[in-house]
DNA sequence: GATGAATGAGTGTTCATTCAT
DNA sequence: TATGAATGAACACTCATTCAT
């Protein structure tokens, strides 16, 4: 049961956008050590403000970690209904869904790292990463049962594989990757 | 015709190796950005020794990755040669390989993101990385002679899988994810 | 079209001023090589703010440097209008000036010294190096009209003069010096 | 009466010589700051040696202005020759002399100051120092009587023009100094 | 609530000097 | 005695964070 929390002013709502957005901007095209106020001016506030938001430079780029993963579900979340209405078969979307993955870190170089290196976890309980992972067990379950995807693989086992894609190197590296995994996780 | 470098004295050679051992010892459980005096402490020397032996940070960093990839070439030779000798089979020591490599990185977290991060060559022209590089060409070769290994299989493939290893996770995560590369690698 | 800049927040701009006197004072005393630190103490701030203020020594010297020659301009210009309303002669001005520049380097030796040293350009093209050279050719014109100055000389003769002379030596020396130094710009 | 002083051997005089030239060179070309390193490796010999022959930066500081004032002695001793052999008028040889001295300095912009910046004190009461007065005294005291020079003109008004002339400046600037000076001392 | 000036511990690096070889 | 490796205090500068306005 939730606490009721008050809710947020408009304008606090759109600068929190901001913040979130120029961070993950400025983290992913200088690296996570971009100091707080180049932050602060890429969102055309004061550092203070962020600071209201964001109590520590760890809780910013947790919030970052959380947008990505945010966009992951919702993307996983369109493949699995692609394939429940029929549109398309799970393994395929399963792969194209891996690559996209890999295709969308890429341009955002330091983004996994820079969780990494300030400890944030890189699961965090949101509800957003049971999003991804309830559609991705989708997926599988389909795909097994397509007799696709070998029986034994588990949604951690994607997990385990996004996890240590090649996502900042050029998209030929990335493909071979995607080709050397590939045999791991289908049936031919 | 020898470059006439004059030999280093005695205690300057135990105290550079030393230093690499701290350094690798500090940023491996630290991170990249332990302080040089940090690592100096740690070394049993002042900083003024550490930057005498290596006059930046980076050079420093440079110089343990050369280490952990010198060990690696030794490591890869020692497996070709039992393959030579007929003592193994080719695909078995690859296998191995990847895994012992995987398995000593694992105990140091962060070296390989710190050379990385440093902007250190991942693969500098030095003889160790050839060194490497020759010994797993020598394995592929015969793998593929036997049947073991998929016939396009490169070296590169090699590299780009072993670079993307969970070096930093449990055991059991470390073989889960050697399992799942595996068939891409193999013919079996 | 004035840039609009913001007004410097109250504290701000006593705590530029604090600056700038504590830096000038310590540098006076102790050489150009006072660290950043002691400086800051000096002032009663933190380095932070010094920096803040200055982005590096060589700005913190020049803006010194333009303080000082700030009020040699309003010297000066008052030693012009003295003479302008027939307050007193020219020549003497410009000698009583000479002399008053010499004193106020002597109470702080290095400042000149300093200044060269960090390569701040000794006649910055301020606003207020302009201001006296004007309000010196103005003296100067006006003494070889009343006879008193010799011909020939030039506002950059004076300040030839000026920067060379003894500013960290004992008063009766620097009197001497001066002695020496008249004939060649008076006529008598 | 001398403390009779072992002399030294031969090795170790010439060891000297080349220090106090290569620090003399490195400080005139690339100022004060240069390290006692670079000096001693510009001298062909190791620090340690360096600071054998000299226990602080100072000393070898004072030493190279002794060199450069022995030279200049020299040079005095010469005008003052050529004047009592009749060769020439005192006077003349004086205001040449200035010249000279301040040409040679020019060369090597930075000992003057690097001496003062190191509290070695301008006039060490050396003999080369008392050189240098004796033969100036002999030339001001014979132009005196030949009339061109000032009655009142002293050495030390010589030491103080000549340790306040421009010698880091351009050879315009440094005669239209000399131009600016001369009427003090001479009576025409 | 937003601002941005102030804080101060920390960073990589230098260099005069000492001392084991 | 000469060597050059080691020392370590000092320096200019940065940046996450706090707090007065």
């Amino acid at each position: 049961m939730p606490i009721a929390e008050k809710p947020m002013r408009a304008d606090a709502i759109r600068n929190r956008a901001k913040i979130v957005d120029a961070a993950y901007e400025q983290i992913a095209s200088h690296g996570v050590d971009v100091g707080m106020d180049e932050i602060a001016t890429a969102a055309g506030v004061a550092v203070g403000t962020l600071y209201r938001h964001f109590p520590t430079k760890t809780d910013l780029v947790a919030a970052i970690v959380e947008h990505y993963v945010d966009a992951a579900a919702t993307d996983a979340e369109a493949s699995l209904a692609r394939v429940q209405t029929g549109g398309s078969r799970a393994a395929d979307e399963l792969v194209e869904y891996i690559r996209r993955v890999g295709d969308s870190s890429a341009d955002h170089v330091a983004v996994k790292s820079t969780a990494r290196s300030l400890g944030v976890e890189p699961h965090p309980d949101t509800s957003a990463a049971a999003r991804v992972e309830a559609a991705l067990a989708g997926l599988v379950v389909q795909g097994q049962a397509d007799g696709d995807i070998r029986p034994e693989i588990t949604v951690d086992d994607l997990f385990l594989l996004m996890t240590t894609a090649p996502v900042n190197q050029a998209v030929e590296v990335r493909e071979r990757w995607l080709q050397l995994v590939l045999p791991g996780i289908t049936t031919h």
